[in-house]
DNA sequence: CGGCGCCTTGAAGCAGATCAACTCCGGTGG
DNA sequence: CCACCGGAGTTGATCTGCTTCAAGGCGCCG
């Protein structure tokens, strides 16, 4: 991790928030740890660029994703006062951290409020793909949700096959079973097996919306 | 649906927020619908008393609970104007609806952060659970959640066995067996098919925290 | 008492997990 | 420049936990 700048704002909160109201920039390499499940949630914090993913490991090493971010995105907000899932860099990634002292907080109670719904959004359909849905449908659902983020037309898929297996609950060997199958029937087409392509839209669609 | 008393506040918001900052007393029989998925949000809600399930369908009929709610609980926060669950009372349930107008939602800025925030760890929570957990491991986790949720000895399940499948995301025969096989191993004992207490608390536990 | 939901139980089938090679590719060092 | 290595991805074969299908039990209410 690399501090580029420091504070922008200080405001000292010496007692409960010892990180006040400081923004700091930083830098992470990939599959860097930003923050660890238990940790002291200090900051919130927004990916400049980059990508970054949080997730829970259980007991005997299972390991759950519960989500991918992308450049704009906020993450890291916690209801309590320590980190529920940790975060990693997926690859080269800056980030600003904002401190959750009392003074940014009630300046941007608002945009707070708004990350924190839309965020729930995310979770919630997150959630319901988990559900009830094949292997096909998740990854068709999947595809088109990366593919959505980038407006090029090949889509860079910065996470492993078992990132994809861990975020939609699958073995990684289905994941690359159902990636194969959508390349046979010519609905995608992957470039590297980084990089892809949708051939056709209307059966993914199809799939993902069952 | 029964409209008990009316508005305690009014702040008229004719364009946008029909129902502004009024307040509703509302009260609801077994199974009726409080709201539907795509209805305009111009409500959040706080059970008074009963309980709760929010739903999703997809278009074949796969039903998705996204979680059940409790007396003193706040549901139907959405990020955008419209519900994206359905929601439905498992019981004769009592609540009151806060009108989102411009007036109460600054007043409760706070509180309604705290409240997105408690409800995203709550679906962050769930969506681990499905994830990557056997139909054992899901199940103890809920008979857990729902006893820790009542302070009395014996625990009331309000809701049917479907609704706990389609909270967990399993078939409503592997409910029903897995249930069965707690009680054969001694670890909850079931008064009726809808309560029950628990026997031995820590081999649940085992399994629920793997 | 009879009928209708809800729940349980049994048997069979299957989607996806697991196990096991094998391929591909980028990096490294001889 | 090429041989070697290691990690990521793919592919095939087998296994299994859960679903599905089917039947029967049980409680509740008219």
């Amino acid at each position: 991790m690399i501090v580029h700048a420091l504070p922008l704002a200080v405001a000292p909160q010496p007692a409960l928030r010892p990180y006040g109201d400081i923004d700091v920039r930083l830098s992470y390499g990939a599959d860097e740890p930003i923050y660890v499940e238990g940790d002291e949630a200090h900051f919130v914090y927004v990916l400049l660029s980059g990508a970054v993913r949080t997730i829970r490991h259980s007991l005997e090493g299972r390991r759950q994703i519960g989500g991918f971010y992308y450049p704009g995105d906020l993450f890291g907000l916690e209801p309590g006062a320590h980190h529920r899932f940790s975060s990693e860099a997926l690859c080269p990634t800056e980030l600003i951290a904002f401190g959750r002292g009392a003074q940014w907080s009630a300046l941007h109670q608002h945009t707070l409020t708004q990350a924190a719904l839309r965020e729930l959004a995310r979770t919630q359909d997150h959630l319901a793909m988990l559900g009830r849905r094949t292997a096909r449908e998740k990854i068709a659902s999947f595809l088109l949700d990366v593919s959505a983020r980038g407006a090029a037309e090949n889509t860079a898929l910065l996470m492993s096959r078992q990132d994809i297996a861990d975020y939609l609950g699958l073995a990684i060997e289905t994941v690359s079973r159902a990636l194969g199958q959508f390349q046979d029937e010519g609905w995608v087409a992957f470039h590297s097996c980084r990089e892809f392509h949708i051939l056709k839209r209307s059966p993914l669609q199809r799939l993902a919306s069952r």
